[in-house]
DNA sequence: ATAATAGTGTCTATAAGACAGTATCGC
DNA sequence: GCGATACTGTCTTATAGACACTATTAT
């Protein structure tokens, strides 16, 4: 093992991890505990550990487990933040994760972290957030919409079986403007990604179709935008 | 200053250079000078320099200038990859950049690094590079070719000016399959990124317009895939 | 005039948007 | 029955593909 010339910066990882409650976006947050910005709501997130994480991801997956008790159903490298002044403790990079996971509280007999919370996104912008956490959050918002147009990415933010109406309402509160629900439904339709089950009453009207996704298949993207 | 907790990971940058000669995709690779994998071809990169670089697309910069003399007129974040074997030295993170240039010979004169080259992107196959750089310039170039579907990204690999034709066969390259001339004449059009200027000849017959880029543009993306 | 490359006209094909209309449920 | 939600039919719209046609240059 050679040595490694100059001075190093410090690496972390972030976890933007996306859910939706209530038919609206909420995104995890994890109070502050220590220095730098104690207090402070954060991102999830942490330094990698050499000897346990095999890779990137698994570092990021780690975290999410150990401060929310949560296992990301989706998982994906957003982009490297860095630079001398983005934390205080020095020259810091860290990579952002941008992740998705149905629905569900977060672990609270967890004796790690101080605190976890889904928060609503709206409500963050009167909110102070630790280092460029707000920023970077913006960004991965960016992305999930992006992806949410040409791609089926948001069914993860949803359980195993679902209805075609709780995945419109999902994209829509990802977009943050309603989508034709037929479009959606030739989507699902030209996807091949979904197997239909038995039936279910969402409220008022007639049984929603459930659907689930096949085992082993791979997200669909399309070649062309919706909603845009 | 407080003091990191673990053991760090190493972190480095590559550059997956990518540009045009001859018609043919070429990407931009140095010979290692010492080890690991000394002799081997391997992606420009290398260490980050905390008090020179003020975050990590500096050192991308950087690096391309220093081991070749060369200053992409794109770049961008690929994806990190890392791991405990992917460097014998131990554990690494590299963060890779995915970059473009108008083709010009690397500059010989530089005193810095054994050799830097351009390498036609088929000749690849049968060569062994350093590292797990066959696979990142893999990714790269996966992205490469989606974006060039969606995006004028492939414009970067142009001179200053350039017509029609030019930016036709950059993008066939890229996509290793023919596009039809009208579809890229009308997204000239229709992204309002371009600008025309005189005339000129390119081969035998009528002289092609030339088109530059708009002053401060950005590059625009459409919502369908071209060519898919 | 011919060959070669540049550029246009226009018809077809594909998938999304809009929205009316039908189906099935609880009450 | 009514209200509500689920789903289908189908017409319109937007943009890419195909490809014949015209334009302009060098020789």
């Amino acid at each position: 093992m050679t040595t490694i010339p100059f001075e190093q910066p410090f690496f972390t990882v972030d976890n933007v991890l996306f859910s939706i409650k209530n038919d609206t976006l909420h995104v995890l947050l994890v109070q502050r505990a220590a220095p730098p910005f104690d207090g402070n709501w954060s991102l999830p997130g942490g330094f990698i550990d050499i000897n346990e994480d095999k890779n990137v991801q698994d570092a990021a997956m780690r975290k999410l487990q150990h401060k929310a008790g949560l296992t990301p159903s989706y998982l994906e490298q957003l982009e490297v933040f860095s630079g001398k002044d983005r934390d205080p403790r020095g020259y810091s990079v860290s990579l952002a994760f941008f992740a998705l996971v149905p629905f569900a509280e977060v672990a609270s007999n967890i004796v790690t972290v101080s605190q976890a919370k889904w928060w609503l996104m709206s409500d963050l912008a009167n909110l102070t957030l630790a280092f460029d956490h707000k920023h970077i959050i913006a960004r991965a918002h960016q992305r999930l919409m992006q992806k949410a147009l040409y791609s089926m990415l948001p069914v993860f933010c949803l359980p195993e079986t679902f209805t075609v109406g709780q995945l419109k309402n999902v994209i829509e509160a990802i977009l943050g403007k309603e989508i034709q629900r037929k479009s959606l439904m030739r989507r699902i339709e030209a996807s091949d990604m979904f197997i239909q089950t038995e039936h279910k009453i969402a409220s008022g009207g007639r049984q929603a179709q459930l659907y689930q996704l096949k085992p082993g298949v791979d997200i669909t993207h399309f070649n062309r935008n919706m909603g845009a």
